[in-house]
DNA sequence: CCTTTTCTGTGCATCAGCGAACGGTCGCAA
DNA sequence: TTGCGACCGTTCGCTGATGCACAGAAAAGG
């Protein structure tokens, strides 16, 4: 019934000024399509909102009560542009991000400040295994390593070189030596990644070099790894700055430039211009360039 | 900023159903205009309202801010469609009469018996001088008296003639005695109306039958007229239903076909055709069926 | 009483917004 | 892999809403 709300709002101009002339005014246009408007309201709803005078329209009951209604509405919509305009120039509301677990440790510092930096804002930090889509709204910011992401609504930018290495615990160097060279490597144990989509470049690196028999330990969790090799179950990747977290982790063999993975820092595109994205990112970017891995 | 309001409605679909495709159903318009509505709200925002992917468009939080607003905006619009028809058919609200202060006594207890007819109304009657203006809202029925109007937006329509008596007081009788005929009244005291106005038929009788210097006490109250006829202070016309309630009143000469003064029930043509108004209306010409004057 | 101003109401020409159609992408299932 | 369905996005031709001009009426002002 109440469809096409244009009606309603020049209906509501009426009522509020009580010319179809100063309406028009108000509302830029014509004042012929002002009454053609009033018009199809009333009749659509078989009900006079106004009486026409000489000296312009005054409203009916029903046209008093839409008076309110619409009044009440104006000043809602007024608010939401506030709002909205608002949110889109400010940085505050909510600012979701995904990222792998593996960085978490360095992320979360950087989510934690930049929250404390603006106060108004409510920061989400999702992480788990599945990819969290941003065309479908689920977070604004995402962190992704491996291959630059090629999807055609998302703007992607490289942030650093995510750095892994090769450690033991000290407890196990002192059982079983510190390997010389990559040919030892052979004779050593491991602890391994277990999991299907292993496109890590260093877990490809280690099932070209490592026979299978060796990797006697596994687990599908980068948490779960980083605590075997810290109890000396065998060598294995960590990432550097764990490493640097962990003065009792012994580096088995130098860092290797293919084990470098790279990471990127992927939005959505109906969201990158917005001013809380784009603070986020230098941000970021300031913040990583803190980073040594 | 916010202007208009279809394309906020369009957007609110948009949100709620999260497919273009479904708006543009629900709205029954095409999907280009909905992808249209759109692209114009977020240009003229600056804000990205929602994320466009192959499933549809999800909302930002601008978007499901806007959702909110346009559901409330949506519900109030239903209740005072509601509202307004509802108003439209029954009899409610209120009714607003206004009539010359002689009929008031002939009036009121209709009123009062429409009232008690239609709980849900509330009756304001207006006497007073000044004529109220039907156009201007002031009134939704008045009841006039003289010439029929002919004001173009009104709907006029006759109710009853209102008789008038001349009448004494038994006391004057008791004084002066009964005129014997028109040509007696010469040596008589009268008591007259004192408006410019006069137009009434039985106020033009009393200027031509009665010299000037005869009438001894005039008032431009109705009500005083009344009372002075009623004190002995001489011989003056009075409502035909007045002279039935004061048994001591006694008519001098016999009712004149010209003294009748026509009633007529105006309504504004935009408020003629409601529920309300044609209630009232038939129960006023039905209750003056009743009145023998 | 006449003039001026203001406002409503209506016929007509115009253009913006609308609908139809087509193409493209994504997801799903065989 | 391939076909299918659902949906978005764009372009083109057209209709209907809009703006314009003028007429008419009523109030305000001198």
């Amino acid at each position: 019934m109440m469809e096409n709300w244009d009606e309603v709002r020049t209906a509501y101009q009426v009522a509020r000024l009580g010319t179809v002339s100063g309406a028009a005014e108000v509302l830029g246009v014509h004042h012929a399509t002002v009454i053609r408007h009033i018009d199809a309201l009333e009749g659509r709803l078989g009900v006079k909102l106004f009486q026409r005078h000489a000296r312009g329209y005054t409203a009916t009951e029903a046209g008093a009560d839409l008076l309110l209604v619409a009044q009440a509405t104006e000043d809602q919509f007024s608010q939401l542009v506030g709002r909205i305009k608002g949110r889109g120039e400010g940085v505050s509301g909510e600012l979701v991000v995904t990222s792998l677990a593996v960085v978490s440790p360095l992320l979360t510092p950087v989510l934690s400040a930049f929250q404390r930096a603006n106060p108004g804002l409510v920061v989400r930090f999702l992480t788990g295994e599945r990819l969290f889509r941003l065309e479908y709204g689920e977070a604004h910011v995402a962190i992704r390593a491996g291959a630059a992401p090629e999807q055609p609504d998302n703007v992607v930018q490289p942030l650093m070189q995510m750095q892994t290495r090769l450690v033991a615990s000290r407890a196990y160097i002192d059982r079983f030596g510190l390997p010389e060279g990559v040919e030892a490597l052979a004779q050593h144990w491991f602890v391994g990644l277990d999991r299907d989509d292993s496109r890590a470049p260093f877990h490809r690196w280690m099932q070209r070099h490592v026979p299978a028999e060796r990797i006697v330990f596994r687990t599908d969790e980068n948490r779960a790894a980083l605590d075997a090799v810290l109890a000396g179950a065998g060598i294995g990747f960590v990432p550097a700055h764990e490493v640097k977290a962990h003065p009792d982790l012994v580096e088995v063999i130098p860092v290797q430039e293919e084990w470098a993975a790279p990471l990127w820092l992927v939005t959505h595109v109906d969201l990158h211009r917005t001013a809380k994205v784009q603070a986020f990112l230098t941000f970021l970017k300031d913040a990583a360039k803190g980073w040594h891995c």
